[in-house]
DNA sequence: GTGACTATCGTTTTT
DNA sequence: CGATAGTCAC
């Protein structure tokens, strides 16, 4: 037992509710952890002060997240707290401690430990073979609904015979026949899907009694982070692995919920007290990141959202300055001023990187590019293309895959004519098909005679898996991966396919290579008993590598969704208009509430300095010209005092780079007069006023007297008579 | 089987 | 506008 000393110091500095999360000791807790209310440091000292004081061993501890990256942040911080390695713990993202379940018993669900995780790509391009083979047109039936659904029905843990029973349209029945098939394939590769990690971890553990015993002994302290983007699935696989102890502490924001559309069930964190009545609650409610002034808007913008559970952020930074809000004339002038902003505070000795710029979607981050690579301000954008998304390191992926798994379709596709060997689509079908027939693996099939083949294709496969036979000869000598994979990309004659392009995109993608092998290299390094299919798996679950680089002076520019879990001392929030943000389909979908939670996501990222923006108009996808807007609701949700506005902002005058005075805005509703209207009267980008649908700006004016009116609140257009409308000009 | 051309369609996306 | 998927002719 380590001395009290240690204990004590575990507790300094915590605050008092801080210090009662970590201290609880049996029986389930609820965290609500308000934005910057120190819910890491929480639960990585709860962590460390269960060990410490004896009441855990690091093998009874399951702590879940949602990233890698917090997951190594987690174990980082505890072990350092406790002052040793704790391999023991599992500190992982929900699909790694499932992949980890599934690897060990994938015999019981008719799998082998070698089993593929297919990515979302691979969903799709698996989901649109299964259309085909039915002959479905895949432009009315498109993998992508297919999978949205199919996902969503995974999610919430229903299954493809579930599903069939409750089918209220054709859509839905063929949904139901694409979502057995699917699944049927999938099995048949022996290969899972990102949600299949959850849905066959429950399976496992409610069809096997022994297996939910041991793990439930295993884990006697489970911790989750992040639990209100839980969605169904985990929900029932937290429940299966907790019954037995039900010490089950979890730590979340309601109002941070915006991950509805991953199938997140906001309802998980709401009714945690209905499912553990005798939950121990804590409520972190003091920041330690913003000024209180921020905080207030926060506050006041979550307010509108209705049953949210009751939280009051509050700090002791002080007030700090106003909230600011521009207005710009286009998002080429927000852009500049953005831009200018920024050279400002980089002139007063702000450090680049305490700089974020966040928008709603990721085609808004295109102007500012320009804007600042002009401007010469260095700075990265995250999101886009993932390391392990990109075609070349899927490829190489997929030659190690069909080494470890010869059934696996999807990956013989992928690398069969990668590089170019002359194997077509034909006789890649002819061996699929062939396989499917004989009931044997792709692997074999493709060894074997495939009736139908064209000689040139026959040779080509022939030489193909001669190749790939020598390969798996390498691969079960076990030796280390990033050999085995230099010696694959070698020999397959990837390399020297992209060294004959002679183009700088080769070159990248060589380089992108060499990266892989590094990142295999530090594999070999770091497991202890590494095997090729752990590699594989471990690989297939960690997507992100555009990971933030902190310390080098840039400027970050990322979607609000990016953005949680971070802070910025300088934080502006563009593109705040109504069809932006929120969202248009948010709206026509009534979203609303999550996408505020996304706008309290990221007003609560800012430290110090909070500046939201809006164009006057912003331009649609055509190069046609660009549309009116309105600014977006949340604005007018933050309370006049807390921002820099002194009055409301003029609609009717474009005002570049500055905010419109109140003369300008008196000066534009004088402007009308008629009772009733001509079309004559209206010009586009007028502000409107209807009888019952409120103010409104037009968005176009067409033959026959018509306007085209946008109205606040609703994410279209609306054409209107102009002389019977009840419109006027404000 | 491969390259070039054209139609289509546009959120967010931890794994 | 621009990425991407799908079609068509060699």
């Amino acid at each position: 037992m380590p001395a009290d000393a240690a204990i004590d110091h575990l507790l300094e500095g915590l605050n008092p509710p801080q210090r009662d999360a970590v201290t609880h000791g049996e029986g389930p807790m609820l965290i609500l952890a308000g934005a910057g209310s120190g819910k890491t440091r929480v639960i990585t000292h709860r962590i460390a002060y269960l060990l410490r004081t004896g009441q855990a061993r690091p093998g009874e501890i399951l702590a879940i997240t949602f990233t890698n990256k917090a997951a190594a942040e987690m174990r980082e911080r505890v072990e350092l707290l406790v002052g040793r390695a704790t391999r023991a713990m599992w500190v992982m993202t929900f699909h790694a401690a499932c992949a980890r379940m599934l690897r060990a018993h994938a015999d019981k669900l008719g799998f082998t430990r070698q089993f593929t995780i297919y990515d979302s790509a691979d969903q799709r391009r698996l989901m649109k073979q299964c259309l085909d083979n039915r002959g479905y047109d895949t432009k009315r039936y498109t993998p992508r609904a297919m999978q949205s659904q199919i996902s969503r029905a995974k999610n919430t843990l229903v299954t493809a015979e579930q599903y069939a029973e409750t089918v209220g349209s054709p859509f839905e029945e063929i949904v139901a026949e694409i979502y057995a098939d699917y699944d049927r394939e999938l099995l048949r590769m022996n290969a899972m899907d990102f949600d299949d990690m959850l849905l066959n971890s429950v399976r496992l553990l409610e069809r096997h009694q022994d297996v939910r015993d041991a793990y439930s002994n295993q884990f006697r302290w489970v911790m989750v982070d992040e639990y209100q983007d839980t969605n169904k699935v985990q929900y029932r696989w937290l429940q299966l692995l907790t019954s037995e102890h039900r010490n089950l502490a979890v730590v979340g924001d309601d109002a941070q919920s915006i991950y509805g559309f991953r199938a997140a069930d906001i309802r998980n964190i709401l009714e945690f007290e209905e499912d553990y009545p005798d939950a121990h609650v804590v409520k972190l409610e003091q920041n330690y990141r913003s000024t209180q002034t921020i905080l207030d808007a926060a506050n006041a913008l979550i307010s509108n959202n209705r049953g949210q559970m009751p939280k009051h952020l509050w700090t002791d930074l002080g007030q700090g300055d106003p909230v600011r809000v521009r207005e710009m004339a286009d998002e080429h002038a927000e852009a500049r001023w953005v831009t200018a902003e920024i050279q400002r505070l980089v002139d007063e000795g702000v450090s680049r990187s305490e700089i974020a710029v966040f928008y709603r979607t990721n085609a808004q981050s295109r102007v500012l590019d320009e804007m600042l690579t002009r401007a010469g301000v260095a700075y990265q954008v995250i999101g886009g293309p993932k390391f392990y998304e990109r075609a070349e390191v899927k490829d190489a992926i997929a030659y190690l895959t069909f080494l470890v798994n010869p059934q696996d379709a999807t990956a013989f596709t992928r690398i069969a004519n990668s590089p170019r060997r002359g194997i077509g689509q034909t006789s890649l079908s002819r061996v699929l098909a062939h396989a499917n027939n004989m009931g044997i693996s792709v692997w074999e099939a493709a060894e074997g005679e495939v009736p139908g083949l064209a000689k040139p294709a026959r040779n080509a496969i022939g030489r193909f898996m001669d190749t790939m036979n020598a390969l798996k000869r390498r691969a079960e000598e076990n030796g280390p991966v990033a050999q085995l994979l230099d010696a694959v990309l070698h020999e397959s004659g990837y390399l020297d396919a992209l060294h004959a392009e002679r183009t700088i995109e080769a070159q990248g993608r060589v380089e992108n290579l060499q990266e892989l092998v590094s990142a295999a290299a530090q594999y070999d390094v770091n497991a202890e008993n590494g095997s090729l299919d752990e590699f594989l798996q471990q690989t297939s679950l960690f997507a992100d590598s555009d990971n933030l680089r902190e310390d080098e002076g840039l400027v970050t520019l990322m979607t609000m969704h990016n953005a949680k879990g971070l802070e910025f001392p300088i934080v502006f929030m563009i593109g705040m208009e109504d069809g932006t943000f929120p969202h248009s389909r948010s709206i026509e979908e009534s979203n609303l509430e999550e996408e505020r939670r996304l706008a309290y996501v990221g007003v609560t990222r800012a430290m110090r300095q909070l500046t939201l923006t809006y164009a006057r108009r912003r331009m649609g996808y055509g190069g046609g010209g660009a549309t009116p807007t309105i600014k977006s609701r949340f604005l007018d949700e933050l309370p006049r005092e807390l921002t820099d506005q002194p009055a409301r902002i003029s609609r009717g005058f474009p005002t570049p780079g500055r905010v419109a005075s109140w003369s300008q805005a008196a000066a534009a509703s004088a402007e009308y007069s008629a009772d009733t209207n001509d079309a004559q009267l209206f010009k586009v980008g007028d502000d409107v006023v209807h009888a019952q649908l409120g103010d409104g700006v037009v968005t176009d004016l067409q033959p026959g007297g018509i306007v085209v009116v946008r109205f606040e609140g609703e994410g279209r257009d609306r054409s209107l008579m102009a002389d019977v409308a009840p419109i006027r000009k404000r």
